[in-house]
DNA sequence: GCCAACGTTGGC
DNA sequence: GCCAACGTTGGC
């Protein structure tokens, strides 16, 4: 089983908004960058347990744990003309864009945010809190997720 | 294949 | 709102 931390914007949907609909299903829809589209479609695995991250937002931080129910398949909103997340150059026959679904495992009693674990000196080396890094879709080592784990406040 | 222009992410 | 650090696009 593997780790990984999934970002969001919590003002697009947050942990709540996934604890409201804690027994069902979320579709993690919308990823439009290739190498966490890889990512998504060639490494994460049901089981896997991930970080919901919180980005662009007053405190950002990761805000709790979801389970991987489903592995990837085709991101619906590529194909609808509606949706924010709309791929014109993305066809039924050939989708471009993967998604997976999660279910809420866990909330935080409090986020751990960024300044907590770039004040981390073990956790210099994750892939959030290195410089320039953008990716929303993260592995995270064993190690890292131990440590972080033991830095929230569990409910 | 190169690379300039442009768009996006995301902390601050 | 600013801006660094990307990623993407498209002409050549």
């Amino acid at each position: 089983m593997a780790y990984w931390l999934f970002k969001t914007e919590p003002q697009t949907f947050s942990i709540e908004d996934l604890a409201s609909r804690a027994n069902q299903t979320e579709a993690w829809d919308g990823v439009r960058n290739y190498q966490a589209r890889n990512l998504l479609r060639d490494q994460v695995r049901y089981g896997d347990l991930v970080f919901i991250y919180h980005s662009s937002c007053p405190q950002p931080g990761i805000a709790g744990i979801a389970r991987v129910v489903r592995e990837a398949y085709p991101d619906y909103t590529q194909f609808d003309p509606e949706s924010h997340y709309y791929d014109p150059k993305s066809s039924e026959e050939n989708a471009r864009w993967m998604m997976v679904d999660v279910q809420l495992a866990e909330v935080f009693a409090e986020i751990v945010s960024l300044k907590q674990i770039k004040a981390n000196p073990a956790l210099e080396e994750m892939t959030l809190v290195r410089k320039g890094n953008r990716l929303s879709i993260q592995p995270v080592t064993p190690e890292h997720w131990q440590i972080l784990l033991a830095m929230a406040k569990r409910c």
